[in-house]
DNA sequence: ACGACAACG
């Protein structure tokens, strides 16, 4: 990695990730060379890590440290509790390679870690790390990533607990919304996604005397990027230990990537797991999965079944149809049935973990729990006491295609990895079993190794800038552990340079770097730092916050009417981004109040969370001293207030923008695909500019979350990208010409703006503004 | 004529 300009990595000072700490302790490097810690780092004789030597200590030496009366942390006497969880912690596999692990991580740089589920590799392997690193004596601390908010909170409470210290203090995690570190932090768990952001502003990440890559096989874009990052900050650091732990399968692409690093390998503890494949091919992946869990019920002794299906609507139909049919069986015990995914409310989660009902009579077929997931439960959700395992083979993945410039889900066969992680989830607390609903010759020959990683299957925008932002200028050539498609890298960089991020040479402009530092994709991000401009920053806050959580409407199957007359109350004619506005306003207005989102049919917990959102945003606008404005509210029915926050909308997204033909249908800029209005959408269906979020692939193409612009403002805010010379023939380009020779014959500027107020007039006699007469409505009823 | 797999900042 080379730093682009010196500043950032020559001043310290600047990072606002470090200003908390005093000025001595942000030591950057750091000595490589092995410092007792007696004498000047201040320990008495008699402390239990006076003879311990940073780098250099033994397997022996921590577990006497371990096993004395006091804590060297906190110098405070162990409790019991402390001592039973010692116990348990010293049966734990990982344990025996306490030995094997100092001396390899001594000798090496980087150390690759191989662990399988159970072998305790999360919770003791820093711990391992500290005692030997003792980071605290130099004034920094020992990173552990996770790529999960709730795996890093609640590995940390385990940690705290097992090191006898007070959570946020010697341990604990830092997570977006969520910093739980102090001054004394010495071993700190994070997501994955954090430590990415602080690298952003602290390039050699000089806090850390050492990285721990947890979960390194879920590849996730923030993992992938991180181990090529640590690739480039290694060279630089000598004195920073890197370890990099993942599950089995392809440790030796781990091993190889970082140049024939060391790699340990540590057995888990989990049960044996019988697999079954079918004879035949399944026709119907659904059908057979229902018959299966049935035939397991009726005729397998007691255990719970997990089986794995690909989305929302599909685990609901077959939570029915199992319910319905195994009702029905007189043969069998009784069944729970119960959904998991995602999006479930916590509460309804959380009743995977109920207990199975019991025997309808003493000695009775065994009731049974059935657990119906998505791949949540592959990896974040560990449900104890299963024992059969359902695997169809499939699961909902994201593809991009560069070409068009789409991200979509397609269900598709999952990997060699994936089906073993799910079998492994029959085995967990006793043998079990799995059932393949594919052919053992599929299962050999169809299925690929491991997943694509996602950075082989995204949009990588937010990527590329945050590389550049890392001080990557030659992205072609850096080191991806999975190079994407250059076509893929293309776009980006298409994309950072239309919204002026980048130069065109490729180097991060001034606004570029600020857009960086927001937690947005880049669109949103140039749409909120450019909103001051057009005097509607609170306002584009509001909508970019609702845009970053799910989408807020309920829609109850059997509700459905009246939740779309509620909806009715918050539609603004001019497109969906005003009526989520508008919801935002009324949430407000009705003080937060859980009873109005149940009345009016939004979710709660989504908007708390984007109001959430809102206040961090609002912290970084501050930061950057951006303007907190609005354009004025009591004239909005005539006046510019929401068409200064449609020119914002479209300063970000004049890349989606889709023009409407005689015809009827829209098509899309530049890549002409056809697509239709999502049937969602509040917008009046005449408009023949607008703006799209979203681009939804499915048996129709579908724009979601729509708003109506004018060609002139498209025109104005990105005359490069809508130069006409790279445009295909479409209506739109005909359009656009005609305007563009208008423009030249009237010449001045004043001929354009006469333009926008008659077509404003021609617009505002059309529709009245019927979110503003709702509003009063909505007011009136309560 | 309504398709949110998971997850991160």
């Amino acid at each position: 990695m080379s730093s682009k300009k010196g500043s950032k990595a020559d001043a310290p000072v600047e990072n606002p990730y470090l200003a908390h700490l005093p000025p001595r302790e942000r030591i950057v490097g750091g000595e490589a060379t092995a410092q007792k810690t007696g004498g000047s780092s201040g320990l008495a004789a008699d402390h239990p890590l006076a003879n311990f030597v940073m780098g250099s200590t033994t397997a022996e030496q921590g577990e006497a440290a371990e096993e004395g009366a006091i804590n060297p942390f906190t110098n405070r006497p162990f409790s019991d509790k402390y001592r039973r969880i010692l116990a348990g912690r010293r049966k734990l596999p990982v344990n025996k390679h306490r030995k094997e692990f100092l001396d390899l991580v001594q000798n090496n740089q980087v150390v690759i870690l191989v662990g399988e589920t159970g072998s305790g590799k999360t919770t003791q392997i820093p711990q391992f790390m500290v005692f030997d690193d003792l980071p605290s004596l130099k004034g920094m601390k020992i990173a552990c990533t996770q790529p999960r908010r709730l795996a890093a909170m609640s590995v940390a409470q385990r940690v705290a607990e097992e090191m006898d210290v007070v959570m946020g203090q010697e341990v604990g995690y830092n997570i977006r919304f969520e910093d739980c570190t102090s001054q004394r932090t010495m071993l700190q768990y994070m997501t994955d996604g954090m430590l990415l952001r602080e690298a952003m502003n602290d390039p050699l990440l000089s806090r850390y005397s050492a990285v721990i890559l947890d979960e390194a096989h879920d590849r996730t874009l923030s993992t992938d990027i991180l181990m090529g990052l640590m690739k480039e900050i290694i060279k630089k650091r000598p004195d920073l230990k890197v370890v990099v732990m993942s599950a089995t399968l392809d440790a030796g692409k781990f091993q190889k990537y970082f140049d024939d690093a060391p790699l340990m390998s540590v057995p888990g503890r989990t049960f044996p797991v019988e697999i079954y494949y079918t004879p035949e091919p399944e026709s119907d992946y659904l059908e057979a999965a229902i018959f299966t869990a049935l035939q397991i019920h009726r005729t397998e002794d007691a255990g719970d079944i997990l089986l794995f299906l690909t989305g929302e609507e599909e685990i609901e139909d077959a939570c029915r149809k199992i319910k319905a049919e195994a009702d029905q069986m007189p043969d069998a015990g009784p069944i729970k049935v119960l959904p998991l995914y995602s999006t479930l409310p916590p509460q309804a989660q959380k009743r995977i973990y109920e207990d199975a009902p019991p025997p309808r009579t003493v000695g009775g077929r065994p009731g049974r729990k059935v657990v119906v997931s998505t791949n949540i439960a592959e990896t974040s959700l560990t449900i104890d006491g299963i024992v059969y395992v359902i695997d169809p083979g499939f699961s909902k993945q994201k593809v991009y295609n560069p070409r068009i410039r789409v991200e979509s889900l397609l269900v598709s066969p999952i990997s060699k990895a994936s089906a073993q992680q799910r079998s492994g989830r029959a085995g967990r607390t006793r043998p079990g079993k799995c059932f393949r609903l594919y052919t053992e010759n599929a299962f050999m020959k169809e299925l690929i190794e491991t997943t694509y990683p996602e950075i082989l299957r995204s949009n990588l925008g937010t990527v590329v800038l945050q590389l550049k932002k890392l001080g990557i200028d030659d992205l072609v050539h850096f080191d991806f552990m999975d190079p994407p498609a250059p076509e893929t890298l293309m776009r980006a960089l298409e994309l950072l340079n239309y919204l002026e991020a980048l130069d065109d040479d490729g180097n991060m402009t001034p606004l570029g770097s600020m857009m960086a530092d927001f937690p947005l994709d880049p669109q949103l991000a140039k749409m909120l730092i450019t909103s001051p401009q057009y005097g509607c920053s609170n306002e584009i806050m509001s909508i970019v916050s609702l845009l970053n959580v799910p989408l807020v409407f309920m829609r109850p199957p059997d509700q459905r009417k009246m939740a779309d007359e509620a909806k009715a109350q918050f539609s603004h004619p001019d497109g969906d981004h005003l009526t989520l506005l508008n919801v935002y306003h009324a949430y407000k207005t009705a003080n937060e109040d859980q009873k109005w989102c149940y009345d009016n049919f939004c979710n709660y917990r989504t908007l708390k969370s984007a109001d959430n959102v809102r206040t961090q945003l609002k912290r970084y606008m501050e930061r950057f001293d951006l303007d907190l404005v609005s354009l004025p509210y009591d004239e909005r029915p005539k006046g510019p207030y929401y068409t200064g926050i449609r020119k914002a909308l479209a300063a970000g997204y004049f890349m989606q923008v889709a023009h409407q033909e005689r015809s009827g249908n829209y098509l899309t800029v530049k890549d002409n695909q056809v697509v239709r209005l999502h049937p969602s959408s509040s917008l009046d269906h005449a408009s023949e500019w607008v703006i799209y979020n979203e681009f939804v692939l499915t048996n129709q193409n579908y724009i979601r979350t729509v708003t109506e612009v004018k060609a002139e403002w498209l025109l104005d805010i990105a005359p490069n990208y809508f130069d006409l010379d790279t445009f295909p023939n479409c209506e739109g380009k005909r359009v656009l010409e005609k305007l563009i020779m208008r423009r030249k014959s009237s010449g001045s500027s004043n001929g354009r703006s006469r333009d926008y107020d008659e077509d404003e007039d021609r617009r505002k006699s059309r529709k009245s503004d019927r979110s503003d007469r709702d509003r009063k409505d909505s007011k009136r009823r309560k």
